[in-house]
RNA sequence: GUGCCUAUGGUGUAGCGGCAACACAACGCUCUGUGGCAGCGUUAUCACCGGUUCGAAUCCGGUUAGGCACCCCA
C-alpha cells in the first residue's frame, strides 16, 4: 500500500512546492505535436483503407473483466493492475490492455450484427502499475486493431498486414516480425508435459528464477538469458513438433499468407505471451532503431469470449505502443515525418485600431482553412515580424493604422521579402492565391 | 517486488571545501512601420532535511524524485 502521508513534490521554488505528474506517467508535450499528429493521421487513414472501424471503450472497467479475460494468475492482473473501489462500492480497474474491453463491448452491443467478422481499431491510454524504465511507463498509449468473429488464418494475416502497413505508413524502417504459435488447449498441455519431462531432471542446473518458473510458468523458462539456461534450451523440445494437426495447418496457412505478401519474418519458437486468452498465433514487431523493446504485440484469442462467460467467439488482434513507436521513429537515422505541414500565414497588427480589425480578419482566414498565427500581444511591427520568422510562416499579412484607414493590407512573402498591397475586403482570396502558387 | 546509479537556471553542462560559470532556448531592450545578424539585460537561496567545518553546490547521513538492469510487457 502507498503511504498515507503525502509525498513532497521534488521541485520547490522559494519554499513553494510545485506539483509534478504521478510516478510513471508523463505529459505529451507541444514539442511533439507533429509526431503524434503523424501517428493519428496515418493510423486513421490506414484503418479505413483496411476496412477497420473506430471503437472506443471506457478507460474504467469492472476489475473482474480483466481478471477473467487476461487471467488472474498473469503478472498484469496479479501485480500491475490499478484496482480500486468507487464511492458506490464497485470494484473497477484502469484498463491494462484493450482487447478484453473490446470483446466486452462486442458481446454487450451485439456487434456481430454490424459485420462479421467485425474489424475495429481503438487508440488510447493503458495503465499498468510497473516500475518505470526505458520504454515502459505506468500509462502508455496503444493503437489496437481487432478482428472478431472468425477464426480463419486469413485474419491472422490481415492483422499482421495492417500492423506493418501502419509502421510502413509512418516510414519506420525495416520492422522485424517475430512470430510463433502456442497451440490450443489440445496440443499446448501436451507440449507443456514434454517440457516438464525434459527439465525434470535438469532443474538443479537452472538459474534461481527458472527453478521457480518450472512450477509457475514453464514456457517463460525458454526465453531466460542466463547462460546455463540458454545452454539447456538448445536441446529442449519445441512446440512446433507437438502441434495438433489443426493448429499446425493454421500456422502454416498464416506463414504462407504473409510470405505471399512479401513480409519477412523470423520464426521464434520461444515467443510466448503473458495473457491467458491467447492461442495459436502470437507475434511481436521490433524496430532496429529500438531493439530492446517491441513496438507491437498481438495474437489470436479464440478463448477470450468463453473466459468472459459467453459462447465461443474467435478473435485476433494487435496492440501497438505509440510512445515506443514514436521513440523508434525518432531514433531512426535520417527519419522524415510522412505528414507535410501546411504553409502558415502570420498576421501582424500594429496600433489599437488595426489590432481590433486584425482579430476579425484572422478569423476570416482561419474560417477559410488557412492556418493563421499571430502575436498581437506584442506591440511593434519589428517584434511581430520576428515571430513570423521564428514560426517559419510562408506569408505575413501586415495591417497598420494606415492600411485600416485605406481599407488595404500588405502581404509579404517571408522568403523573398516581396510585399504587395491588396484590398482588405479581398484579403482571403489574395492570401489563398499566394499560398497556392507556392511549391512548399 | 530486488539490485545499481544520479540530482546545479527552461534545456544541456562546468565548478570537486573559499564570489555559482558557460552554451542554447525563452522573454525584454538597443530598434514606437519591416524578420533572419549583432550587443546588452532578465531567468538558480545548487531537489529537500539534517550533520561535519571558520566556511559546503562540493564531504557525510536521511528523505524525495528520476534513470538503468532484472521480473514482465506496448
Amino acid at each position: 500500500m502507498l503511504s498515507e502521508k503525502a509525498k513532497l513534490p521534488r521541485k520547490t521554488r522559494n519554499k513553494v512546492q510545485i506539483f509534478q505528474s504521478v510516478k510513471g506517467m508523463s505529459d505529451i508535450l507541444p514539442k511533439d505535436h507533429n509526431w503524434w499528429k503523424a501517428v493519428y493521421d496515418v493510423g486513421w487513414e490506414i484503418s479505413e483503407l483496411h476496412d477497420f472501424y473506430h471503437i472506443e471503450t471506457p478507460i474504467l472497467e469492472e476489475a473482474a473483466l480483466f481478471e477473467r479475460g487476461v487471467g488472474e494468475m498473469t503478472d498484469i492482473v496479479e501485480k500491475e493492475m490499478y484496482v480500486f473501489k468507487t464511492r458506490g462500492g464497485e470494484r473497477v480497474a484502469l484498463r491494462p490492455e484493450g482487447t478484453s474491453p473490446v470483446m466486452r463491448s462486442y458481446l454487450e452491443n451485439h456487434l456481430g450484427y454490424f459485420s462479421t467478422p467485425l474489424k475495429v481499431f481503438y487508440v488510447g491510454p493503458m495503465f499498468r502499475y510497473e516500475r518505470p524504465q526505458h520504454g515502459r511507463s505506468r500509462e502508455h498509449h496503444q493503437w489496437g486493431f481487432e478482428i472478431l468473429g472468425d477464426g480463419d488464418a486469413v485474419y491472422d494475416a490481415q492483422i499482421i498486414l495492417v500492423t506493418l502497413a501502419f509502421l510502413n505508413g509512418l516510414r519506420l524502417k525495416e520492422p522485424v516480425l517475430k512470430i510463433n504459435t502456442i497451440g490450443c488447449r489440445v496440443c499446448r498441455p501436451n507440449y507443456r508435459n514434454k517440457l516438464k519431462d525434459y527439465y525434470r531432471h535438469k532443474k538443479n542446473k537452472l538459474c534461481k528464477d527458472c527453478e521457480r518458473r518450472y512450477e509457475n510458468n514453464i514456457f517463460r523458462l525458454l526465453d531466460c538469458k542466463e547462460p546455463e539456461c540458454v545452454e539447456l534450451k538448445k536441446e529442449a523440445p519445441i512446440i512446433l513438433d507437438y502441434l495438433c494437426s489443426a493448429c499446425n495447418t493454421h500456422f502454416r496457412s498464416v506463414l504462407e499468407l504473409i510470405e505471399d505478401n512479401n513480409i519477412a519474418y523470423e520464426p521464434d519458437p520461444y515467443l510466448a505471451r503473458g495473457l491467458d486468452y491467447y492461442n495459436r498465433t502470437v507475434f511481436e514487431v521490433f524496430s532496429p532503431s529500438l531493439p530492446s523493446v517491441s513496438v507491437a504485440g498481438g495474437g489470436r484469442y479464440d478463448y477470450l469470449a468463453e473466459l468472459l462467460g459467453a459462447r465461443p467467439i474467435s478473435g485476433v488482434g494487435v496492440g501497438i505502443g505509440l510512445e515506443r513507436l514514436i521513440e523508434a521513429m525518432k531514433a531512426t537515422e535520417g527519419y522524415v515525418l510522412p505528414v507535410r505541414p501546411k504553409p502558415k500565414t502570420f498576421f501582424i497588427g500594429v496600433g489599437d485600431e488595426a489590432k481590433k480589425a486584425s482579430v476579425k480578419y484572422i478569423n476570416q482566414l482561419r474560417f477559410s482553412g488557412i492556418q493563421t498565427l499571430e502575436s498581437l500581444g506584442k506591440k511593434s511591427l519589428r517584434v511581430q515580424l520576428k515571430s513570423a520568422d521564428k514560426y517559419k510562416a510562408k506569408l505575413a499579412v501586415i495591417l497598420g493604422q494606415r492600411e485600416v484607414f485605406e481599407g488595404s493590407a500588405i502581404i509579404r512573402d517571408m522568403k523573398t521579402g516581396v510585399q504587395e498591397t491588396v484590398v482588405l475586403d479581398k484579403l482571403v482570396e489574395e492570401v489563398k492565391k499566394r499560398l497556392k502558387n507556392s511549391h512548399d
